[in-house]
DNA sequence: TAATGGGGGTTTTTT
DNA sequence: ACCCCCATTA
């Protein structure tokens, strides 16, 4: 009946067909996971679900729609729903803050809340945050050194997401403030508040009011009855909090398809426990499980580097990975360099032979622990023009001028939003912090208001907020202030625009360099056009940032093909012909942040095993010896590095090692066939003296 | 009294 | 590139 079905191996049938109650699919790097769930939303659709009751939580939006377009394919193919398999567009798709987004619009009265309540993204609720700390003088009451904003919410968010309590949180992340943690506590109790008043919800918030939305005695049941199945990624990175949210959904009809891999866990900084899925049977007792262990992507020669690694773990990986064709590929390559420019160099010199071997840039990727380790590769490919997008780190909207028109829309629709007053106020010539936060009190917001205020009594007290504003930029906030009001029928686009018009001036005055910050305004108002409400706007920007700088803004640069930088963390789900893994020393893999505990090692295990799994025909991997302490900075003051402790005598024998030496008007390159290992090391001893 | 500009120190990973 | 602190300026 499904001739697809064939393409498929046993196991991944049985994942796509099964009927009846929860199931766990353990499924190991490249074993076709992704193939398996969409082949299962296929077959679901395919015998009668209807799409609207299907739910599929991702890890990124972009992997759902990667699957539902697979799913659509598949259906296509089998002839099913006229032919052209659009039933996979009305699934409901997306990350579970996406989803608990879209439900609490949806059913924000019910719930209690404003229509048009503010979604926050971390660097906002860290501001938040800081709001609260400066208006207790929480910092002046101590001595000590005390967290900073963004640790403060790291603080507050994993206490939510675990449930355990702040001090127990504080002592695990930062046992060196445990003498002010009743100021912390304090502090937590006035952000939620703050939050409150304002109509402001941060990522925890969403996933919080999901739950409370799923244990309601009345929504509850709506929620869970409107859905016949619930499909999950990614299962082990998810957190105490979801697992809450998808018990709560599916106590009374175990529908639920759960994928994942403990062995590609890198997400305990969010608070996610793989436990979660070795234990799955607990929450849903009589769950199925279904093993994929067949590997489609690598060659054997890449596997043996990933099992390898695997094997050292400190509880060994359950799954060892076997290659389904019998590999032909290039051995593994151990590059050593002298230092980073070394390696830029090298990593160049090696993405043009792979090139030159017919191997596209688009079918090659360069991963990095951290985003900032690969600003020296990101020179040498300019220098060589080699086009690349980078993605993982600093994003379009951690921009100011982003956030400063992304304010004004949450404003449009929500006044009581007081962090983006505050921003928004601070645009104004001669409005500084101070200013911004006797006109937010005049406007009846932030301290000692303990509910949320209606709007329009919000607007009545504007004109006393003017009064508090330099003479000179009240005719600016004026504007500013009729730009925010609705004009009764215009459109979301209109008004968006209209905003877009009142900001201009302002962000022109405020930034050196203007220019390219208005563009990146225009592509914000052209993403309003198919929103219903501006907050939703700022909400879906909040929520899924344009992952590269070129995302939104289309670089004219690069048109055909281009290399993918990456952190590994961004690169988890996807995969190359050519991987390039840089900087893997001790303290970059594994980052000497995480050695504080045995956990934080394995974590980082993980994340290298992740990084080798990517690659299906070659790999490469870097080790530069020595490393500047301060890229940016002008002195030549460098650390020395040991290679990475995963870099074990049983790993390195998987690969082919190199010595990159630098030579005028080139590289020499020495290649050391395996048997040469004690020659390397003196070699080394030469070359690091 | 507050805003603004300059200088120095720091930077994991992300929904 | 950002954050914090300090000096200068309105």
């Amino acid at each position: 009946m499904f001739d697809w079905m064939d393409q498929l191996n046993a196991a991944q049938r049985e994942v796509a067909t099964h009927d009846g109650g929860a199931l766990r699919v353990l499924a190991g790097a490249g074993t076709g996971k992704t193939t398996a769930l969409s082949a299962r939303v296929a077959w679901l659709l395919a015998t009668g679900t209807p799409p609207e009751r299907v739910l599929l939580l991702t890890f990124t939006r972009r992997a759902a729609r990667q699957m539902l377009t697979r799913t659509a394919n598949l259906l296509s193919t089998a002839g099913y729903a006229g032919g052209d398999g659009r039933a996979a567009n009305r699934v409901m798709g997306g990350t579970f803050h996406a989803v608990a987004h879209r439900t609490l619009r949806r059913y924000s009265q019910a719930l209690g809340l404003a229509e048009g309540f503010s979604v926050l993204d971390p660097a906002d609720a860290a501001d938040v945050i800081d709001m609260v700390r400066e208006d207790g003088c929480y910092t002046q009451m101590t001595a000590s050194r005390f967290p900073r904003k963004a640790l403060l919410l790291d603080i507050y968010s994993r206490a939510i997401n675990t449930g355990k309590t702040i001090s127990a949180v504080t002592s695990e992340v930062a046992p060196w403030a445990n003498d002010v943690v009743g100021q912390i506590v304090e502090i937590c109790r006035a952000y939620v508040k703050r939050k409150r008043a304002g109509a402001m919800l941060d990522f925890d918030d969403l996933l919080l009011l999901w739950r409370s939305a799923v244990l309601d005695d009345h929504l509850g049941p709506r929620l869970a009855g409107a859905l016949d199945h619930v499909l999950v990624d990614e299962y082990q990175d998810v957190n105490g909090l979801q697992v809450d949210v998808l018990r709560a959904l599916r106590e009374n009809d175990p529908r639920i398809t759960v994928v994942g891999d403990d062995a590609q866990a890198v997400y305990s900084f969010r608070a996610a426990e793989p436990r979660h899925i070795l234990d799955f049977e607990q929450v849903f007792p009589g769950a199925r499980t279904i093993v994929l262990d067949v590997n489609y992507r690598s060659s054997q020669q890449i596997l043996d580097v990933a099992n390898a690694v695997g094997a050292e773990a400190k509880e060994g990986f359950s799954s060892v990975l076997t290659a389904a064709r019998r590999g032909t590929g290039p051995s593994p390559r151990l590059a050593r360099c002298v230092d980073e420019d070394g390696q830029a160099n090298e990593v160049c010199d090696r993405i043009l032979a792979h090139r030159e071997e017919g191997i596209l840039l688009k079918e090659q990727a360069v991963l990095v622990r951290a985003a900032h380790h690969s600003n020296l590769l990101e020179l040498e490919l300019g220098a060589r023009r080699i086009p690349y997008v980078k993605y993982g780190g600093l994003r379009f909207t951690e921009a100011a001028h982003v956030k400063d028109l992304l304010a004004a829309f949450r404003l449009s629709d929500n006044v009581c939003d007081e962090l983006a007053w505050f921003r928004l106020l601070q645009l104004l010539e001669g409005v500084g912090p101070m200013i911004a936060r006797r006109a937010i009190g005049a406007l009846g917001l932030g301290n000692g208001q303990p509910g949320y205020t209606e709007q329009a009594e919000i607007w009545r007290r504007w004109p006393g907020a003017v009064e508090v504003l330099p003479v000179a930029s009240r005719s600016h906030a004026e504007r500013m202030a009729a730009a925010l009001a609705a004009v009764p029928g215009e459109g979301v686009c209109a008004q968006a625009d209209r905003l877009r018009s009142a900001i201009s001036p302002l962000i022109e005055a405020t930034y050196p360099d203007p220019a390219a910050r208005l563009v990146d305004l225009d592509a914000l108002v052209a993403a309003s056009a198919k929103a219903v409400r501006l907050s939703d706007v700022a909400a879906d920007f909040a929520l899924e940032p344009p992952r590269s700088t070129s995302d939104l803004a289309g670089t004219p640069m690069i048109d055909e093909d281009w290399l993918t930088v990456s952190t590994v963390h961004s690169a988890k789900g996807l995969e190359w012909d050519v991987i390039h893994i840089l900087n893997v020393t001790d303290g970059m893999i594994p980052s000497d942040m995480a050695l504080g505990s045995d956990d934080g090692l394995e974590e980082e295990r993980r994340v290298f095993y992740v990084a080798l799994t990517r690659a299906r025909r070659a790999l490469n991997v870097y080790v530069p010896s020595r490393y500047h302490h301060r890229p940016r900075g002008r002195d030549d003051s460098h650390g020395w590095t040991q290679p990475s402790r995963f870099l074990s005598d049983n790993v390195r024998a998987t690969f082919d090692e190199v010595i990159v030496t630098p030579s005028i008007g080139g590289q020499v390159v020495q290649a050391v066939g395996l048997n040469g290992l004690d020659r390397i090391s003196s070699d080394l001893e030469a070359l690091w003296l």
